[in-house]
DNA sequence: CATGAATGAGCATTCATTCAT
DNA sequence: CATGAATGAATGCTCATTCAT
């Protein structure tokens, strides 16, 4: 568990396509160390074992989205279109590192049981989320909804499902743009809705009678 | 391998708990014949191996969430209302089996390289939005969006996150209040969106300018 | 740890002259399974790990030597002349196992540190002389000692090392004429001694002053 | 790997529990060197491997006690006497050094299989005592044996299981009382042996008729 | 001289799966 | 039909040892 070096660390990512492709469990250490030219015994010298290569290359993952998403967040303009920001922060990350969405996705399960990961994941994608909701009803940017918990979750949901699927089509030519189509729709969805605008101004919670 | 009898498939419900805690990989199928009372060796006999016992219990939750979301989207009413009736229809499924459907997030990589399982989950989870967004569009009660793809794949993510965390935090002791609240978030958020009623009549996509 | 099938074991004895020469360290599960012809998994079904396997061996080997002695020890002769039965039985079996009496020596450590050898030793070979020793003072036929527990020791380890000695030296084309002659060269020690007899009858303890 | 600086000596005998308690196969270098305070690769730098640190340990004790048992034996008294000298030397240095007493057993198979050790051994241990029986028929001290070679064995063992046996009852608060405990016992065994004296002196070899 | 870092070679153990009954 | 017993195949991990500094 020492701190890699910046050299292995880099190599690692090699590893991610695999992970992405077959699962952890479907890798063996052995492919990991001969796809990354690591040997087999110096990845058990720096990492603890398997699991600990999917939570250093995870926790990467999650912290650059974290990171780009606090920087996102951080800005001066009203909640609104910080999570407009945000989303497309997010999504930019996200399609940016194909792989290592891919194996996020892909051993989910095991991630939430690895207790860093868990809390990294929380931090990266849904926090920020909450946040902005209750910045944006406090600056009248964002409405008020009945249970924020639940839309945060739904947000996220949003987002991280667009960029997942995105991130599954496999590696864009231009991932950028993709980031940008996606994060344009996810906005439009989360900001406007889908309803047509009813005749006198807005939608009132009349939908359950 | 087909139709187990009806006792033995009753039985293999006590291994979700377990796949879902610990992934398929972390579940070796002695611990699911004990877990089931069914003899490793039986399950053999029935079933074609470890992947089967996760096929079968997926597919299951998958058919039961088509055939709910599907009486949901037939009805005769506007697309709108379908929508939200869908959206209700699939999270009161997934609260009604939250391991199920922790099973299958945990192992979504797994699941996505069973094709069988994942044309299911295409078309359980994100084919009837698909259809219903095109058939508001028509019907004047969704609104046309620039990126119906990408929104459909958010509208799908937005709703399955949140049943997702909502089994996630455990089996709920009324599942349908849960299901009734999650819903009711859900569809307020990717039908009337986040953003507060601008001025003059609604959100332009003005938002880049 | 199911009771193992009379084939087994006695396939199973094939592996002890690996261990008398390796040591178990120094013999791989997959020698025993070549050496016996016993699958390695099937060793690992039916015992638990490699320690299992000499434990099986030596407990076995104790036994005989309990049950050798203790027929010996239980005639009606009085006390020495059970002793000399007793010595007789333990290296008549020690010689006729010397792979088993090799293994045992060269993983002492382990066999000490495998609970129920530990005690099994013990009982194999301990106890039955310290009773001897106090039924002869009872009879008359052995001399009271100063300490009891100290000589049984002893007495057990000149039986023993001797034994140990023959096993090493390899198999010998006659067993039970080595036996003859050790057990009559440990007898005459430990029943007469070495000294030279003193002018007035015998020698008195006065050797410590 | 000659003559390690007298520090690294002293402390290397910190690891002498470790192989006592575990065996040395049972106990990594890593231990070793942790149990020391001498880094791993300074072990490699003046010792060759494992095995030559248990060898450079046993070697030590095994000096010892030649060393000692060599002054009792070469006393200008006759063979019985040394012989009792001799016994007490040897527990003497025993109980002294439980820990390395304890490696050596534990580890005899291996001692066996080190050469050095092997005549290390041999020379501390049995040769003192076949020498002594032989001049103790020369001065009259002694009785003439069958079987001096057998004969000498046993001694070997019962002086040696006794001092064996009270190194693994543990470290002793006064070890020279009981190598003088034991000695007596043990000399008073090999000396005058346990039968009573028969009614016209000394027993003779009547007892296989 | 001493040692932190790196690794080659090894191996016990696991488990999904098969099959005789 | 069902299943206890048996096993082939696989792999994560360990550790003694080396070597550059």
């Amino acid at each position: 568990m020492r701190k890699l070096p910046a050299k292995l660390a880099s190599q690692l990512y090699g590893a991610a396509e695999l992970i992405a492709e077959r699962g952890l469990d479907g890798t063996k250490i052995e492919d990991i160390a001969e796809a990354t030219g690591i040997p087999k015994a110096t990845i058990y010298y720096h990492l603890d074992g398997k699991n600990a290569v999917l939570e250093f290359l995870l926790t990467d993952l999650l912290e650059m989205i974290a990171g780009a998403v606090g920087v996102a967040v951080s800005s001066a303009e009203d909640a609104r279109t910080r999570l407009e920001a945000a989303v497309a922060a997010q999504l930019g990350v996200m399609l940016e590192h194909p792989f290592l969405c891919r194996a996020l996705v892909g051993d989910l399960g095991r991630a939430t049981r690895l207790p860093d990961l868990a809390v990294a994941l929380r931090s990266a994608f849904y926090e920020p989320i909450e946040k902005l909701l209750a910045d944006g009803v406090a600056d009248g940017s964002l409405r008020q909804v009945a249970d924020p918990g639940a839309v945060a979750l739904s947000v996220f949901g949003a987002i991280t499902v667009a960029g997942l699927s995105a991130a599954v089509e496999g590696p864009s030519a231009d991932p950028s743009a993709d980031a940008a189509r996606f994060s344009a729709a996810v906005s439009e969805l989360i900001l406007d809705g889908l309803a047509t605008p009813r005749p006198r101004g807005g939608h009132e919670s009349d939908d359950r009678p």
